[in-house]
DNA sequence: AAGAATGTTACATG
DNA sequence: ACATGTAACATTCT
């Protein structure tokens, strides 16, 4: 669920709500298999007593820094979120890890699918290190994308996914980013004109921007769903063009959407937008 | 009630 | 080394 911009809406809203500087006093955890690579007592023993001096983002994981060398990496996965309790409010059911601040507050860790992810490190790099390129970041150029994609013979859609090649891609964004550049989500990446690869990173750009001015894209209104601190909807569901939208008009076009599953993931085109260039060799 | 769901990774195979 | 496919993680929603 939560890609680039949803991650970086919460790390937004825990600083806007001072979490950086406060100490946490205590932590609970009620489902130990999401700290990867530390046991219950060190991980609570670890961080009980830091203070917070940083929350920042690489790619769609969240890094708390705690010290020079302890860093808390989180990755939420399909249904990580977070939230404050209210004063004597009980954990809810799907509440896995609490902090307890010294200033009396409680970060509450909510997860309905379990697969979130809590590293505690002493360099971010032991996890974000082999992440791609960010996609906000001025350092990559069009030409340098081009460069990436010269490089790999691989479908376009799986290689957008692929956080080792850019970091902070889902499956909402990339669809939308391949809708907002007519482009195949098969097309073969080495096959990319200049042209295309500028046209791409541009779409990438403007999906993300979209994204993170609406404050996230929440689908539905279940449990599972992106929420804010604040438990709200993100704002972003209503822009989407392709994503979920099958059988409905091309905002574009007013062709029907199409479905398709690409690598086990299902995938969003206007079959008239996004032509796949047919391969002159096979006829 | 079957099937799908926003993510990642390990493993197998070509 | 690279590309692709499958299963697994655990639960909810439609």
């Amino acid at each position: 669920m939560p890609e680039l911009p949803e991650v970086q809406t919460l790390v937004d809203d825990l600083k806007a709500c001072h979490t950086i500087g406060a100490r946490i006093s205590k932590v609970e955890v009620h489902w130990p298999a999401l700290l990867a690579g530390s046991e219950t007592f060190e991980f609570k023993q670890k961080l009980a007593g830091t203070v917070i001096k940083d929350i920042r983002r690489r790619g769609k994981y969240m890094i708390w820094t705690l010290a020079a060398d302890c860093h808390m990496v989180v990755h939420l996965r399909m249904s990580g979120r977070f939230y404050f309790a209210g004063s004597g409010e009980k954990p809810a059911k799907h509440v896995h890890l609490v902090f307890e601040l010294e200033d009396g507050r409680r970060l509450m860790y909510h997860d309905t699918r379990k697969f979130g992810r809590f590293y505690l490190v002493h360099d971010p790099r032991e996890v974000v290190g082999r992440l791609g390129p960010e996609p906000l970041d001025k350092n990559l150029t069009s030409r340098r994308l081009a460069k990436m994609l010269s490089r790999r013979h691989r479908r376009l859609k799986p290689l957008l996914l692929d956080q080792t090649f850019i970091a902070g891609l889902g499956n909402i964004y990339t669809d939308e980013a391949l809708w907002e550049a007519c482009i195949h989500p098969l097309s073969i990446a080495c096959h990319l004109s200049a042209r295309q690869a500028a046209s791409l990173l541009r779409a990438i750009r403007k999906v993300l921007r979209q994204g993170l001015d609406k404050r996230g894209t929440s689908l539905g209104r279940g449990l599972n769903n992106f929420a804010l601190l604040s438990q709200q909807a993100g704002g972003n569901a209503s822009s989407l063009k392709v994503y979920q939208r099958a059988d409905m008009p091309c905002p574009r076009c007013g062709t029907p959407v199409k479905r398709l599953v690409v690598s086990q993931r299902s995938t969003h085109i206007c079959p008239r937008c996004q032509k796949l260039p047919v391969d002159l060799s096979k006829s």
